[in-house]
This record gives structure tokens, sequence and C-alpha cells, in this order.
DNA sequence: TATTGTTATACTCTATAACTATA
DNA sequence: TATAGTTATAGAGTATAACAATA
């Protein structure tokens, strides 16, 4: 164990906000991944699920474009929810479906939620209320100018 | 065109810090990917030969650990790096290699820089520099948190 | 014509496991 | 034993293209 401490590369994207963002980003992808295992849900099969469950009733149409997911990456992602009993299409408008949760699928959405919240407070939580509100900002003006 | 608004979903994570940031990197990885398409990188390949060029002779192994690339993950990287004439390998220690941009590859190196620097500007070169500031001291809290 | 859902396919990035060679 | 590099493989997530059915 002699720990000789590593030297650290430098790289001038070190200080490029669109890098750091990117390794923040992911990390805490894995970090929520991880939480959601027991649930059987990845992070972006959540935030479907839970758009479902507070929108009862939209298209996957509409689900995609609210979460800037494509109709073509949706289908497959519907199609397992409805599977493991989540979900149910209800077909009404002949070439769309309307989505509500199961019961099932409400109390996992609920439990998928607490994980999502518990997570937020475990990486952010030491940020004030006041730095919270600047980040959002400043996340929605980068987001403009895209 | 009508184009009638489209009624915005709502969902409790859209308030969430890791949902916002997480949309934003997305975003900006996919515009930054295509400004790097015409150097024939992504933007981790790219992150990869800037590394290099800034610190040439060290090994793979501790490129990824500085990336947070995985070794099994680098290891093609390095060797599509090298097929495209960008870097080459010098064996020193018998286990591990030190690598070095060639000509070519410094040239690119500088162009992805280039390309990565407008980016950045483009999308946070509203934020002012306090701003800035602040903005990666949150991300280094953020990340201490994992 | 435009939209919805679907399938096929490919690419990027990541993860684990197993192997060889060397320190 | 630990480390470096490599290969195989799998899983998310995303992208485009094409198709049938419906509006």
């Amino acid at each position: 164990m002699s720990e000789t401490l590593e030297k650290p590369l430098t790289a001038s994207f070190e200080t490029f906000l669109g890098y750091q963002l990117r390794r923040l980003s992911a990390a805490a992808m894995a970090d929520l991944a991880d939480a959601l295992a027991e649930e059987g849900l990845s992070p972006t099969l959540a935030t479907v699920l839970l758009i479902i469950e507070t929108n009862p009733g939209e298209t996957q149409a509409r689900i995609g474009r609210a979460l800037s997911i494509k109709r073509a990456n949706i289908a497959p992602m519907i199609a397992k929810l409805e599977e493991e009993g989540l979900i149910r299409k209800s077909g009404t408008d002949g070439r769309s479906f309307a989505l509500y949760c199961t019961a099932k699928g409400t109390a996992t959405a609920r439990r998928a939620e607490k994980v999502m919240r518990a997570r937020e407070r475990k990486v952010f939580g030491a940020l004030s209320s006041e730095e919270t509100k600047l980040f959002l900002s400043m996340i929605e003006r980068a987001r403009s100018a895209l």
C-alpha cells in the first residue's frame, strides 16, 4: 500500500462546462441506475412510467416529444412497460393509444419517484435553494442556445 | 400550418437538477458530435486525442483513469486513433506503451480543440464569468457527493 | 399529406469477465 | 499479487430509414 499519488493529467477541456457537465451527468446517471435497479427500471424507463402516471391518457408520441425520445425508440419501452404489467394501452384513435398506469404501475412509479428524489437530495442536497434556482436558470439558458 | 401549441406534460422530475442536467448534457453532446464529425472524431475520441497531445508519453491506463474510461473500453479507442495515424505507441515498459501524437494527430487535436471551444462559447457564452465559476463549483460539490 | 406506431439496423458509450504478459 | 493491455460480450440510449394503417 505505498499509495503513490498519481500525477494528474492536464487538458484544456477540464475547464469546459460542457465536459464537466457530461462527467457529472454520467456519474449521477450511473448512481441513479443502481438505485432504480431494484424496481427493474432504468432511469429513462422510470421517467416514461412517471410521466404516464402524472399524465394519464396521453399517447406515446406526445410522451416521446415531452422527453425528447424518438418514436422509434419509445415503442419498445412502452412495450416493455406493458409486458411487465405497469401500464396498459386503451385504443381510442385507431392509429394511437391512450396510455394508463395499472395499479402495479402506479405503485412502482411512486417508489421510483421516491428513489429519484432521494438521489437528487444526495447529489445536490448541499446546494442552497438560491443556488439550485440559479443552476436551473443557467441550464435553461444553455439549452436555449442549442 | 395551424401550429396548435402542444399542451406541455407535467412531471415531478422536471424540477430535478439531475434530470435537467442529463437533458442539457445529451443535447450539448449531440451538438458537439455533429461539429466534430468533420474531424472524424466523436466527443470521447476527441478528449482522448487531446489529453495525449497535452500529456505526451502517458500510458493508456493512466489516460483512462484521468477520463474515467475503463481499460477495456479505451483499448479500441487507442487502436482506432493509431490506425488513423493520429497517435503512435512507443513501447517502453514491456507491458505498457508511451503514447504520442503524430504531426497529423497534433494538427487534428488543435482543430478539435477549436471546435470544442467554439461550441462551449455557443452554449455557455451567455453566462457571466461569475456564473461560470459558480457553475463549476456546484458541479464539483455535486460530484464529491457521489 | 401528415401522423402514429412499428421494425430493422447501426453507432456511441459503458460494464463485466476472462485471458496473456509483465512488474 | 498487482498491473497493463486485449478481446468478447452485453446493455443502455440514440439515430435514420422504411413500412402499414389511419387522420
